[in-house]
DNA sequence: CAGTGAGCGAGCTTCCGCTTGACTT
């Protein structure tokens, strides 16, 4: 007997659980999030009648449209999309599509999946609220309006398919400036000074209190120390505690598994949500802290049993990141006793982390004696601290983190004389801004209240696949260390190399996203602000109040808005190509600019005129069109170069292509990475074409009359006729092919196949 | 597989946020 009424949610996997909860008069299916949207192509919003927008159910909900449509036509319905402003939109548009009277069907909402949560939920049903629905429209109108009026000016004064919006662009834009940062920092030299002493046979390690500005003071202070007596002026204890974090939201944990587990967020993001349809974990896309009151009673029951009643304390975390909505709980385990789950060793590495985080989080604080002591100079006002630190409580350490050693000083009293064994002044250097790695960036974004738990890894992917972002590893660079040592009352100097600048992982702005960044701060400050979506959701507050009809506020915005994108479409491609001149040429004395052309960062000799056309040549290998040198441009201009002859007396020439350096012998090309073409020498070119000469003849197993050849390709022995391939079964031998059998096989193969290559 | 860079014209590209699978050489 079918149900009298159904339930619909956003996510299937609540769908299910849900169900078990209602019995058997209730069928609860899913929307799979949004149904209709703005159609892809196209504004379709009436700017001249109220910013009128046109849905449309989309593509790939047409078929759970049409069978929710089925479902409900002989039930009643309960719309139980998420209580934010998405579900309630959500909620909406299902009643358009499914031509429900939004003022009469039944919302009701629910931040948990639990059964009294649901239960409570169906007795208390409310209906849609329209306020709410109005700032989801007028979301959704402003981010259509900025991202397609903007992507085209980009299109025209930038580059082709390129794309802009309130999220995207300022996530390169933090990455550019962090980068520029790094790319201006001096770093600011000193010294720290550190001693060993030694009192009743046992060490002490302490510090000076302030750092010593050069090698110039650090000397004459070494010097000094030698008759100088140390005495114990204070000994300090502190009892301190550590608390534990709260339960993981999608930002934090996108952080933790990156930092701990070294998952990128799109891993991680996959990872849980596997964990989730199992049912293993909550749902994993939320910006709240909040648990539900039956998991923390298990959570409780949990701790005490295992650990002991001192080990748990019940705790709710406010959620303070700016805009949360806060529809879903916290990140946890849905069952608290259960120590493992996950179908494989990742899966498990991040339900482990996502356990130990939740369990933690209600137990009790650590807590750490800390020990500091003061040892004073006679005759002068600096002083040394040894700082020590012992853990008496370990508390929620016992499941996370704390794995830090104690820090045990040897016991001492005021007025203790102690004997210097070692000391040394060592330079430092201050050190920039790190660059933003994935998750740092979620952090970041997250800080500024832009961008939602959904959106995080989509966006990390868009700005990467757009061309703005890369994620790179870079090498660093050597740097001499001075080291004072204080040996027999004399003291020395020495250095010792060290690498800086080196990074893993880090997300680095091309040449594009610098040109792009510095076109639309210019033209688009206001949207280009870091404060542009945290004042757009105060006046979206205001509608969900009913205090601001949308399209007042987004009549507003577009008044606004729209000259800057005519004002905009002013802008020369010139002055939009940051064309910067780094000299001139001394040969020639044209000059030589740098700038971004319509396929990239380029250099140019020369003006372009009627009477002459310019050389141009690609940026050299690792250099930024920002920071490339006249020395570095004049290099490329000497390309193609010619290194010499072959010893039959060809002529070997040298340049950059797409794939990198190469040198060129008649038509055949030979990559001589990692040399410089301006610097090969004629024997080393002759050694490499050589080398390429004797493998080309290793790939020639037979060539027919007719011009069917029989080649080595890097997948195995395949047959060619010039225009198709064909590859050769493992059953039979390439070496005594014979010609008839080559054509038939060439025949039956299947057709070249057209690969669309996506523009980079 | 080893260029190009002006401007014209065709027709294309593009946003953010909510959900999962269907895909991959």
């Amino acid at each position: 007997m079918a149900s009298k009424n159904l339930v619909i949610v956003e996510s299937p996997a609540k769908a299910k659980t849900i169900e078990q909860y209602l019995g058997k008069d209730y069928e609860v299916r899913s929307s799979f999030g949004h149904i209709r949207d703005l159609p892809k192509k196209g504004l379709n919003i009436d700017i001249e009648h109220d910013f009128a927008p046109t849905y449309e159910v989309s593509a790939d909900k047409k078929k759970v449209v049409a069978e929710l449509k089925k479902a409900a036509a002989t039930r009643e319905v309960w719309l139980a999309s998420d209580e934010d402003r998405e579900g309630e939109a959500i909620a909406w548009h299902l009643t358009q599509a499914l031509k429900l009277d939004p003022a009469k069907t039944k919302r009701i909402v629910f931040h948990e999946i639990t059964k009294p949560a649901i239960e409570q939920a169906i007795v208390n049903p409310r209906v849609i609220d329209i306020n709410l629905v109005d700032a989801q429209q007028a979301r959704r109108v402003l981010d259509r309006l900025v991202g397609y009026e903007l992507s085209p000016v980009l299109w025209k004064k930038v580059r082709t398919g390129l794309s802009a919006g309130r999220v995207q662009s300022v996530a390169v834009r933090l990455i550019v400036e962090r980068e520029r940062e790094i790319r201006d920092f001096k770093p600011v030299v000193s010294f720290r000074v550190t001693a060993r002493f030694t009192v009743n046979g046992s060490e002490l390690p302490a510090e000076l209190n302030i750092k010593l500005a050069d090698k110039e003071a650090a000397r004459p202070f070494l010097e000094a120390c030698t008759g100088e007596t140390f005495t114990v002026s204070n000994v300090a204890k502190k009892p301190g505690t550590r608390s534990p974090s709260a339960p993981f939201t999608t930002s934090s944990l996108q952080q933790e598994a990156s930092r701990k587990l070294g998952f990128s967020v799109r891993q991680t993001m996959s990872l849980a949500q596997r964990l989730y349809e199992d049912g293993k974990i909550t749902y994993m896309r939320t910006d709240s802290t909040n648990v539900s009151a039956i998991a923390l009673d298990a959570t409780e029951k949990y701790i005490k049993q295992q650990f002991g009643e001192q080990y748990h304390k019940r705790r709710q975390y406010q959620t303070k990141t700016a805009g949360a909505q806060e529809a879903h709980e916290a990140i946890r385990p849905t069952d608290a006793s259960r120590l493992e789950a996950g179908a494989d060793s990742q899966q498990q590495k991040l339900y482990r982390l996502i356990w130990q985080r939740a369990v933690a989080s209600q137990m009790a604080e650590a807590k750490i004696d800390r020990t500091e002591i003061t040892i004073k100079l006679a005759n002068r006002s600096e002083f040394f601290v040894a700082k020590g630190e012992v853990l008496v409580f370990d508390g929620f350490f016992k499941v996370y983190g704390g794995n830090k050693d104690d820090v045990i000083l040897p016991d001492v009293k005021a007025g203790q004389t102690l004997e210097l064994r070692e000391l040394l002044a060592t330079e430092t250097f201050s050190r920039s801004g790190a660059r933003y790695s994935e998750a740092s960036l979620v952090k970041k974004l997250e800080e500024l209240g832009i961008g939602r738990p959904s959106t995080y890894a989509p966006t990390i992917s868009t700005i990467q696949t757009r061309g703005y972002i890369e994620k790179t590893d870079l090498e660093g660079e050597e740097r001499q260390v001075c080291v004072l040592s204080l040996d027999s009352k004399v003291v020395k100097e020495t250095t010792r190399s060290e690498i800086t600048g080196a990074d893993k992982n880090k997300l680095v702005p091309t040449d594009m996203a610098e040109v792009t960044t510095d076109f639309l701060v210019k033209y688009f400050g206001d949207i280009l602000d870091y404060d542009f979506t945290a004042n757009v959701e105060g006046d979206f507050d205001a509608i969900a109040e009913g205090k601001k009809q949308w399209p007042v506020m987004i009549k507003e915005f577009y008044k606004g808005f729209h000259p800057l994108v005519e004002k905009s479409e002013l802008a020369s491609r010139e002055e939009a190509s940051q064309a910067r001149e780094l000299g001139k040429d001394p040969v020639s004395g044209k000059p030589i600019i740098a700038r971004y052309g319509r396929y990239g960062a380029m250099l140019q000799r020369g003006e372009a005129t009627d009477e002459e056309k310019p050389d141009f040549a690609p940026l050299p290998e690792g250099s930024k069109l920002e920071t490339v040198t006249l020395d570095q441009a004049i290099e490329m201009f000497k390309l193609p170069r010619t290194v010499g002859k072959t010893a039959e007396g060809k002529e070997i020439l040298a340049d950059i292509g797409r794939f990198g350096p190469y040198i060129k012998v008649d038509k055949l090309f030979v990559s001589i990475k990692p040399l410089d073409p301006t610097t090969i020498t004629e024997s080393e070119a002759r050694e490499l074409y050589e080398a390429k000469l004797k493998k080309e003849a290793e790939k020639h197993i037979k060539e027919f009359d007719s011009g069917l050849k029989v080649l080595n390709g890097p997948y195995g022995p395949y047959i060619t006729d010039g225009k198709k391939n064909a590859r050769i079964p493992k059953t039979t031998d390439p070496v005594s092919l014979t010609e008839a059998e080559a054509k038939k096989i060439l025949a039956e193969a299947p057709a070249k196949k057209r690969f669309t290559r996506r523009k980079k």
